[in-house]
DNA sequence: CATTGTTGACTGACTATCCAGTCAGGGGGC
DNA sequence: GCCCCCTGACTGGATAGTCAGTCAACAATG
């Protein structure tokens, strides 16, 4: 492992335990072996860093949902549900989540972490919408929906949903919001004839 | 106006100017005509301080949408999502939401913010719910929706649409995440000869 | 009425601590 | 020898919180 995928690691750490306002670069320096100098001798700034982290928080998420793009519409729907909401089981449920929720928030003080999120936005809109005109074309979703009105109503809800579960922790009504988004936002996308039946998010 | 009110204020202000990372007591000091000190001879800590804030961000929000609680059910709900995604004109329009996003992202870290959070969750969505119950009993929407679970949605989708309207700025698709929430979420409440027509979000 | 406490709101100066960033230099591979 | 990682010690500035004391209002007392 590189010594840049190393800070990417710990400042990841630093960010899960102090989240973004009491995070310090002697935080992240704590969260591995080398020194605090070594994140200013990579990084001009800590502002370098955060952005540097963004982008790699996007790749991450773009590798992770890559796995399965030839399954079904519906099926990459519910499983980008899955993942935006409930996070994957193969890290911490909510730690990602947490430290991007830290990062949004700042945003709007800072321009070049701003330019990233619109960046990853977009990047994310094209994503369900390219799914939804995809399940047009096979005859699974109604062709009268518009697949970049949908995808902004979708992002939002999933990533309101998202923001609710690592806000309220336990008191979090995750499964309901998942339950309503899935009955009152994907099966009015449903074609006549076809069903959610034997999926699940 | 008492001074505690003063405070709120310059909090307010202070919070929108600098956002939560760089809330410091000095600068909400800078926002009114008093002293630092004053803050802490009234507040035993910032922490404490922050938290009476919240509260007082609930409060306006309850206050400004009591408003109207005679009108019809979808009007309600429509008249909810203008304010909670695009913020009422009497004030500036992203500023409550800049400060209420850097709050809640502080949230998990704090566990007095995240408990003022879960109230402010709880109270919203049982408001959301008794609107659609109301929907429900006059027959303006379909008597199979389950008003928990769609307040849980729509929920998570107007507060995300406002997120992505304060994190993304200018470049965010408000109307666009607006004209979805409409047309994928509230439309599917409409009980059969029910319409949208001539109403406005 | 005048003097004398008393109390609550408020202030400016202070401190101990912590922060991002700097810098001179160490050490290992080529 | 020279470049590239890397470090520990350092600095100047900012931060939350403290503290002694000012000031105006008010009540009680003579």
């Amino acid at each position: 492992m590189t010594t840049d995928d190393e800070i990417m690691e710990a400042t990841f750490a630093a960010l899960c335990k102090h989240g973004y306002a009491d995070l310090t670069m002697q935080s992240i320096a704590d969260e591995f072996e080398k020194s605090k100098s070594l994140l200013h001798y990579h990084y001009d700034s800590k502002e370098d860093l955060i952005v540097s982290f963004m982008e790699h928080l996007l790749e991450n998420f773009l590798e992770e949902f890559d796995e399965d793009s030839d399954a079904e519409p519906m099926d990459q729907l519910l499983r980008m549900t899955e993942i935006v909401v409930e996070g994957d089981d193969s890290e911490g449920p909510d730690d990602v989540h947490m430290a991007l929720l830290g990062l949004r928030a700042q945003a709007p003080y800072d321009e070049a972490l701003r330019a990233q999120q619109v960046r990853n936005d977009r990047h994310i809109r094209e994503l369900i919408a390219d799914i939804v005109r995809d399940g047009i074309e096979q005859g699974q979703f109604r062709d009268d929906v518009d697949p970049e009105r949908f995808a902004a109503a979708f992002r939002s809800a999933i990533e309101g949903a998202q923001s609710h579960d690592v806000i309220l922790g336990a008191d979090a009504p995750t499964e309901t919001a998942l339950a309503g988004i899935e009955e009152h936002l994907l099966r009015g996308l449903l074609a006549d004839g076809e069903t959610l039946e034997g999926r699940t998010a």
